[in-house]
DNA sequence: CGGTTAATTGAACGCATTCAACACGAGTGG
DNA sequence: CCACTCGTGTTGAATGCGTTCAATTAACCG
């Protein structure tokens, strides 16, 4: 899929599709960081992923994106159209791609299952925080999204995001010199409480 | 896969398979009712999904099983070895197959999500009393699980569960002739809360 | 700088949990 | 048929975690 397709620049909070469309498109995030989320009719809002360079969006099986697409950050994103994609490469590479990436979501959906019926407020924020800095190989470990955006990803509000990072901070278990900024103090702390 | 496997009889309580077993069989229920859930070493408990008659069960993608699977009740279940039903039916049907699975277990577990991260626990309740509903076409609906079961499902305990149905009774929307069995009384009213 | 959005913090509230007592129901044995 | 038991379910009271609402502070951007 490297051929294929164009490059495609998102700024931020633009939509790169929207929930029931038509799934006409793979998409993989180039640079900048995408959320999916879907908006109940009585305003609830829950981000079901965030999706970082090298991950593919977009391969919802069924003919509707079940969830919508927007850009965190200003995006670079590769689109391929499906048909052009299964000219070149072929159904049956296409579709062991998908189910590839298919397995690995579903493995995820069934973690996030359990942090969300199952977890504390502290330990879902420890989880995240956890698994924001195993992304990285630096110290300082960049937050591309708001308090909100974490709440909703985390089945919680923005308020208590924002408490229990300030617990783990005052803990010493993380450090925040900025707010959209941080650094793992005490990791065996941390990864037993996001176990 | 009809034809090939063994019918295998399991009955109340027994496991079928466990928590990061070798994954060497597909399954499928052919009567009885199957819980797959996963045990936290801590003790918290929760139930992925339950799965009835004509459902597929053990297709994880992955070398292991994520989630153990127990017989709720005396089951039938058939049981074919992955190898042997790739000989016969070919390692592309097989993957169509998978990939089918697959997608509609995560589109189950998207709704899921929004289920636990966004729902008041009547909502959850009105949810899955509806789902149950919906799978049968009598009037009167059995409960094949223990409070304790609905709960690990839904994220709750076993209390609030009890309370909620309790409340969605005493708003006459449904009714509980015994504990384990129910009757909905005002669909458009449960239907609206399960939303 | 001022203006604006994001984030923090405080106080009060409420939903769900916890802990405990009691009721129900199915199965067993007298 | 009743008494007993054990697992399951219900109900009550108290607690607490997370939310809500409101005010303040911090960060960002012109």
């Amino acid at each position: 899929m490297d051929q294929l397709g164009v490059r495609h620049h998102f700024q931020k909070e633009e939509e790169i599709y929207a929930q029931d469309e038509e799934a006409e498109m793979f998409y993989r995030v180039l640079r900048g960081v995408v959320r999916s989320s879907t908006l109940a009719a009585d305003g609830r809002r829950m981000v079901g992923a965030f999706h970082f360079p090298g991950d593919l969006i977009g391969f919802d099986p069924g003919p509707l994106h079940r969830l919508s697409a927007e850009a965190l950050t200003d995006c670079e994103v590769q689109v391929v159209r499906r048909k052009a994609l299964r000219a070149a490469a072929g159904d049956i590479a296409v579709d062991r791609a998908i189910l590839e990436a298919t397995s690995r979501e579903l493995a995820r959906l069934q973690d996030h299952m359990v942090l969300l019926g199952r977890r504390s407020a502290r330990e879902r924020v420890a989880n995240f925080l956890l698994s924001l800095a195993q992304r990285v190989e630096s110290q300082v470990v960049e937050i591309p999204m708001t308090r909100q955006d974490m709440a909703d990803y985390l089945g919680l509000t923005m308020e208590t995001v924002s408490r229990m990072i300030a617990r783990l901070q005052g803990e010493a278990i993380v450090e925040f010199p900025s707010q959209r900024r941080f650094q793992v103090r005490k990791r065996t702390a941390l990864e037993s409480l996001a176990a």
